[in-house]
DNA sequence: AAGTGGTCTAGACCACTTC
DNA sequence: AAGTGGTCTAGACCACTTC
């Protein structure tokens, strides 16, 4: 791990365990600098990562300051207990590895195929007139209960030998760990829609119930798109958490 | 403006006009050094900010690749023309200022009052038991269109001398021009939830209606929460676009 | 082996707040 | 005036890919 990782991690504990409480302010970065004998740079570098954690903010000519978070505090989510979040700080890094310490995650796979897409999803995954995707649709659920049907399609070129098992299980463990693929980034578009019959029959929610829907497009660090996806959360099951500064 | 900003901003026109199409490397970070006549470390943030941004994804080894988005290729979005966006690449900068460009901003003022917060509300703004908030609801509309209905608590001794006619207008502007606020960070849960007869009824759709929850906290740069709020968008006419980098 | 991005140093100077 | 974070230099070394 690097330094400025390390030297983030050494003071977000601090700040978890009390040490340093909410309000109050950091040591100075030239103190930082000397504390752990690293240069300012690298002090800076932590502290960025810190507050693009939600933890800390800095104001030029003053400090940086212990935000006064609930989470600092102890106190918990206002739907916790009841709400399956999908992600933590907004950081997609698939299904499977997001949930797989709440439970058992299945999936019943409604459709896999190769076909050519339609032209708005061929013009997202940067692909001509006669390229192959695979399309997928399936629902995900957590301990038997269903969260989210995801429709998914994917490059034929980019993701060769995908096979209905692991549409089954986990994808993106097939693109990471068999194709050594690496993810890089999401842009996502979030929604509120109504449950479609049949979404709510597959759901085990009634029709019209509000969902959260992700309109998704996946990149991999070559900046190709390998995935297009359009999910629909069940929104009494589902939140997403997203951390934005300005 | 920083270097390293200008320099992000003259890759973003190569980018955008297209000198540099979609797929392609940009040149090394070493070129890129001499090419502005700058050190690593500027060109460095340059690149990283443009990651933030979307629009490029670096490989160690092999290069930095504009990202092929549909942005970089023309493509409009899927609903676009009939959506109203929240925010881009989700940065709260204020209702009145995000859609300031898309129409006339108006605001109906539901609620207007100093109270005491529930206790869950107090936690999450960090006061005591018997401190004063203002709460405010108001729904805010577009063209005279209604979008959201906002639900926010704010505490009086971060906020002093809100008046009315700032819940009328915007309540951000006052907090940073009038009182010298800076807005650093906002935490956000997003949820779906169906619309009760009184949303319906003034947001003009009906009862069950899918809406687009934001529970938020925002921060000022001090690390204090200044403001908590729930807003419900109707779901036809939002959208939150984000942009995850793993 | 050569080329690429990622981290780091030990300083310097600047913008902003008043610890 | 003194203290704070933010930017920047001119290097160095390292991790990873193969341009």
């Amino acid at each position: 791990m690097s330094k400025y990782a390390e030297i983030a991690q050494d003071i977000r504990a601090s700040i978890e365990d009390g040490a340093i409480a909410p309000g109050e302010r950091l040591p100075t970065v030239v103190e930082l600098c000397e504390l752990y004998g690293v240069s300012k740079v690298t002090v800076r570098k932590a502290v960025e990562l810190l507050a693009e954690q939600g933890l800390v903010s800095s104001r030029r000519g003053s400090g940086t300051f212990v935000k006064a978070t609930p989470e600092s505090k102890g106190v918990d989510g206002r739907h916790a207990g009841d709400t399956l979040y999908i992600g933590r700080t907004d950081r997609s890094i698939g299904f499977t590895n997001e949930h797989a310490h709440q439970g058992e995650v299945s999936s019943v796979v409604h459709l896999f195929a190769i076909e050519v897409p339609p032209a708005e999803v061929a013009a997202r995954l940067d692909l001509g007139d006669e390229d192959f995707c695979y399309h997928d649709v399936r629902t995900r659920l957590l301990d038997g209960v269903p969260l989210v049907i995801e429709d998914t399609y994917m490059p034929l070129e980019l993701v060769p030998g995908l096979k209905r098992h692991h549409v089954e299980g986990s994808i993106y463990n097939y693109l990471r760990q068999d194709l050594g693929l690496h993810l890089a980034s999401f842009h996502r578009i979030v929604r509120a829609v109504a449950a479609t019959a049949e979404e709510a029959g597959r759901l085990d929610i009634a029709e019209g119930d509000p969902l959260l829907e992700l309109e998704q497009i996946g990149f991999l660090d070559s900046g190709a798109p390998f995935e297009y996806s359009v999910s629909r959360n069940v929104g009494s099951r589902s939140a997403l958490h997203t951390i934005n500064i300005t």
